[in-house]
RNA sequence: GGAGAGAUGGCAGAGCGGUCUAAUGCGGCGGUCUUGAAAACCGUUGACUGUCACAGGUCCGGGGGUUCGAAUCCCUCUCUCUCCGCCA
């Protein structure tokens, strides 16, 4: 959420800054600012009545221990016309805090002066590469015929259990699942993150303060009976364990790491973006998440990419690290890197995670603050990105390292695995 | 699922209609003493809003009500704890 008092502040700059995120409704930015001046001048108002009733009640109570009852029954009468006049005032307060509050929450972040302009995917810009393209032979398959030969998912069971988008792994494909979830979780949490296993579930609340609710409501699974939502991400269990809270400056970096399943509801995806594991509705993610002073989030945002890289580095697949335009941004994010790996199989670019700064957006409707140098609370930065999503790069992993002896897992998982290869008989 | 008790400042805990601008203790911060530390002692210490700074306003789990006046009384919701039941 932004801030109101930015806004006023820096009006253009706002206007200019979200038309970068092709927001469409520039003018709902005058409308607030015009909103919250009538807004201050009417609390101004009440709170001037309040005072004075505030003070002839005080009044009315030395008096009536004086024994001075009349006097006292007069304040009384005056008391409770200004009490009338407060009521209406409120009504019409209420109503228009209301009215704001739901406006305001309609404003994305803005974006980074970094953020390249456009509109869609095509308009990102590519960062860096790395890591070397497999050579693979003219029938070299796709994950989905792979993990049939393997036997690694049975997709038909899923559909059967659950529905369509809810993999059933199994056997070594398990296997393979646990082996990843506990590589990463070891390699984020070497790196200072502290482990949180979440709730997989969520209140309204929580959703509110990473930014799934309003906007974004369609996207989540919702368990209707007890109005909780399945988490679309360990980004907001984990960032909400610090909603409401002042954090000690000593204590910062806050750095945090979860694996949880994912759950995305998705709709209105087909064809081969949706084949074997490219795109499901339940998948395992490990996540990594900090809480920032604000003076270092940009250095923390480059020191987690740096992460995410080394970490596609270690599983040996060829990489890619795209600056997201400002249309394809999420509502929330001030900047985001996305990182993709290229699946030879199909031959496509899978996206494998996602990291941005969010600035104060996620903080400001969570408060999460520390206490500056005046002892000013002052508002945190937090970021995320993902440490890694599993699903595609285990379509990466099978695809690019598939032989005719098997597929051959890269070295640092090797323990993890137990042995070095998937093999074919 | 049934019965009972409760929700107060970082924590513990008092207050049960009118100096509550919430006691007290612990913790935190500053100081005195000390070679240094501990102990002891002294001082200080909630959040939000608002202002150049004051002033003012809001907040005692959430919402509503009674009253001139509510942390205190009433209604309601949520959550927590204890006991019973069920259960990995």
């Amino acid at each position: 959420m932004l801030q109101i008092n930015y806004i006023r502040q820096n009006t253009d700059l706002v206007k200019q800054r979200l038309a970068v995120k092709q927001f469409k409704q520039i003018e709902l930015i005058d409308e607030l600012i015009q909103l919250d001046e009538t807004l201050r001048q009417l609390k101004i108002t009440t709170e001037n009545i309040q005072a004075s009733i505030n003070a002839t009640s005080k009044e009315i109570g030395m008096l009536m221990s004086k024994g001075e009852k009349e006097t006292a029954e007069m304040k009384k009468e005056q008391v409770s016309s200004l009490k009338n006049e407060l009521a209406e005032k409120n009504k019409v307060l209420t109503a228009m805090e209301e009215n704001f509050n739901s406006k305001i929450l309609l404003l994305p972040n803005l974006p980074h002066n970094s953020v390249p302009d456009g509109k869609t995917p095509e308009d990102n810009v590519i960062v860096r590469e790395g890591g070397t393209m497999p050579t693979l032979p003219d029938n070299a398959q796709p994950h989905w015929e792979l993990i049939k030969q393997y036997d690694l998912v049975d997709f038909e069971a899923g559909v059967k259990i659950t529905g369509s988008g809810f993999p059933l792994y199994k056997g070594r494909g398990a296997k393979l699942q646990r082996s990843l979830i506990q590589y990463f979780l070891d390699y984020n949490t070497a790196a200072g993150y502290t482990e949180y296993l979440p709730p997989l579930m969520v209140n309204e609340t929580t959703a509110y303060g990473t930014g799934q609710l309003p906007d974004k409501e369609g996207q989540m699974y919702h368990v209707t009976a007890d109005g909780f939502y399945l988490i679309p991400t360990s980004e907001v269990p984990v960032t909400n364990v610090y909603r409401d809270e002042i954090v000690k400056e000593s204590s910062l970096p806050v750095k945090m790491t979860a694996y949880t399943p994912c759950f995305r509801r998705e709709a209105g995806s087909f064809g081969a973006d949706v084949r074997g594991l490219n795109r499901v509705h339940q998948f395992d993610k490990v996540e990594i998440i900090q809480l920032v002073h604000p003076q270092n989030s940009y250095d923390t945002l480059e020191e987690m990419v740096n992460h995410v890289e080394r970490l596609l580095q270690f599983l040996e697949l060829p990489y890619r690290i795209l600056r997201l335009c400002g249309g394809d941004m999420s509502f929330t994010s001030a900047i985001t890197y996305d990182f993709e790996v290229y699946s030879a199989g199909q031959k496509k670019w899978l996206e494998v995670s996602s990291v941005s700064n969010f600035e104060t957006f996620q903080t400001n409707r969570m408060k999460i603050r520390y206490r500056d140098e005046n002892g000013k609370t002052q508002l945190l930065h937090s970021l995320n990105g993902s440490s890694l999503a599993l699903p595609r790069i285990v379509a990466a992993l099978l695809e690019n390292n598939q032989a005719a002896d098997g597929i051959h897992l890269p070295k640092v998982l090797h323990s993890y695995f137990g042995t070095p290869i998937i093999s074919a008989d």
